[in-house]
DNA sequence: GGGATTGATAGACTCAGTCCAGAAAATGAT
DNA sequence: ATCATTTTCTGGACTGAGTCTATCAATCCC
């Protein structure tokens, strides 16, 4: 996934690293909405273009640690492991100090549509991703209404399972056991 | 709802009504984002400023008639009346040409994530909603993992009948068997 | 050394969204 | 009628995210 690169051309500067290091720093120190990209790419000591070449957006900085489980989400499931098993082997690798900077910036969450909106992305992302992976019955399209209805109510539940273990503060339980309460709510496939 | 009012203050032009037709217009012709807010509000005939004085952002536009919808069911439900009547009847009110405009624009909504984003802080809105009216059930906090699940999906089941019926076309059954049916299938409450 | 490829940079540009000071239009009181 | 007050409308300046383009730098391969 990192870098299976031999091939030509500049070799990429550490720059992706220091970026998000950067972005912690100053977040913790000026909050999101009071930090500019130009800020962060000065500390880092690159330049604001370079920015745009490793992040698509300035909120990517505050779900570096969720984009990165959905992706593993979405190998797995693409490598033909059961949904289940998947979402539970996701959760089994998310430690406890991985709490997206999006929550511990949520003074600015609570406010601002925008971020919100950043977090909800992913949401969608991760719906889609059900939608793709849960087995569908006999005679049932693409598009059909039970079948939205299934991934949607999925995706629910896998976010207030998140959402839930992040609430409960430094000494929760594993995302994993708030993950399998939450699947057992929703007994609506398999 | 509209204008109880008779007070003092100079009386507002009818330039809500304008802008959004302005808005439908433009879209229809450039697409959404080939239409700048200036553009808007010259051939509404009002000042750039005064756009934010009806909208709080350029995406609010294409949400109209789906934040008109929310906000009935805020209503219903604050007026105390059970929550799946209050589903059934604001999806009982919701006609079959009431597309929001971000539906018709969905070559835009695909690419841009801006444009999903903006949908899903609705989606958020109805979650929250519906995780205040939920029935708290004997010793179950405001935070508690069950509440939040059974919210989520049942938001999930919304969406995804609002989703289907949209993807229906034009010929569709009306709004309210859909969610019915949704419904049918989160057996979660009551 | 000479391409070819890829990454980094600077700079200009568009546009959404914020802010503010002031003009315009209404009301009610004196 | 005049005045103070309240609310809307307007113009203009400003910030900052995101796009684009041209150019330079570093590496590989020949």
């Amino acid at each position: 996934m990192k870098s299976e690169r031999m091939s030509a051309g500049r070799p990429r500067a550490s720059s992706r690293d220091t970026i998000e290091e950067a972005a912690a720093e100053l977040f913790l120190e000026q909050s999101y909405h009071g930090t500019t990209i130009e800020e962060i790419t000065q500390r880092a000591g690159v330049s604001r273009a370079t920015f745009f070449n490793y992040f698509g957006s300035k909120s990517d900085l505050l779900w570096i640690d969720a984009d990165h489980a959905i992706e593993r989400l979405e190998e797995l499931v693409e490598s033909g492991k059961p949904l289940r098993a998947a979402l539970a082997s996701v959760a089994a690798e998310v430690g406890p100090e991985r709490v997206p900077l999006a929550v511990t910036q949520s003074d600015a969450m609570g406010t601002r549509d925008e971020l919100v909106a950043s977090g909800l992305v992913r949401v969608a992302r991760v719906a889609a991703l059900l939608r793709s992976a849960l087995p569908q019955e006999a005679g049932e399209g693409r598009h059909s209404l039970a079948l939205n209805v299934r991934a949607n109510s999925l995706a629910g539940a896998v976010v207030a399972a998140w959402g839930s273990w992040i609430m409960g503060g430094i000494d929760r339980a594993p995302l994993a056991d708030y993950l399998r309460d939450a699947l057992a709510l929703v007994q609506l496939e398999q």
